[in-house]
DNA sequence: AGCACGGTGTCTGCATTGTCGACATCGATG
DNA sequence: CATCGATGTCGACAATGCAGACACCGTGCT
């Protein structure tokens, strides 16, 4: 059904692929998280979930050989599939639908 | 630490939760959920997660017995804490900030 | 040569979350 | 009395989030 909807995580992972666009390793995805969410992850965990939602068709990837350069190992460059970003679009809408109207409980400043 | 991000239905509960206001009872937020994010819920997983939610200090509650014109119930009313307000602003800043730049993949019209 | 190090990837395991469905209550209605 | 609807509680299980250990292979020091 059109109504899955990705965890937070795996939007984050999602979104931070679709930025490097085609740089999206699994160390640049570590540190676009970081970089842009604050979010710290291992590889493990980003493994994991790179390959759960493959499982889903939200992502694919290929393995390119070699960058000899740094190391020479194969990498694998991730790309977000077209179900992918429909479902990040999906609860995107979700949630900027229910973040209408509540502006002003954001909008404060602290400090 | 305030490094800490709430799942992405935490985060759909928060929001129905502050939406509603002074009327977030169980079975109302189930259904705000249902009508604004396409998103249905049964009461146990909501349950759960208001209590889970409530052991990390997101949500309180307070029990207001009877409105004995429906069954005559205590029911729960809930509202999020200010330590909710904050994750929820976090990761709605992260995912604002992903979201950045990527504006031309979801403004596509599929037709 | 030998060794530590950094960039890659895999795998096991565990704690937390997501979710359902069954159980239970009470008033109103048929 | 039998049902139905609004409420809440519980137990169980599957899926997810996440860390850490293991492993490989070049490069750069020494």
């Amino acid at each position: 059904m059109g109504r899955d909807f990705p965890s937070e995580f795996e939007q984050m992972v999602l979104l931070a692929v679709l930025r490097l666009g085609r740089e999206a390793w699994a160390l640049a995805i570590i540190r676009e998280l970081d970089r842009e969410a604050g979010r710290s992850v291992s590889r493990g965990a980003l493994y994991k979930t790179l390959e759960r939602m493959e499982g889903k068709g939200y992502v694919a990837w290929t393995t390119e050989d070699a960058t000899p350069e740094r190391g020479g190992h194969p990498r694998r460059r991730f790309r977000v599939t077209p179900v992918g970003v429909k479902v990040l679009k999906n609860s995107r809408e979700a949630l900027l639908r229910l973040w209408a109207g509540l502006d002003p409980v954001f909008e404060e400043h602290p400090a």
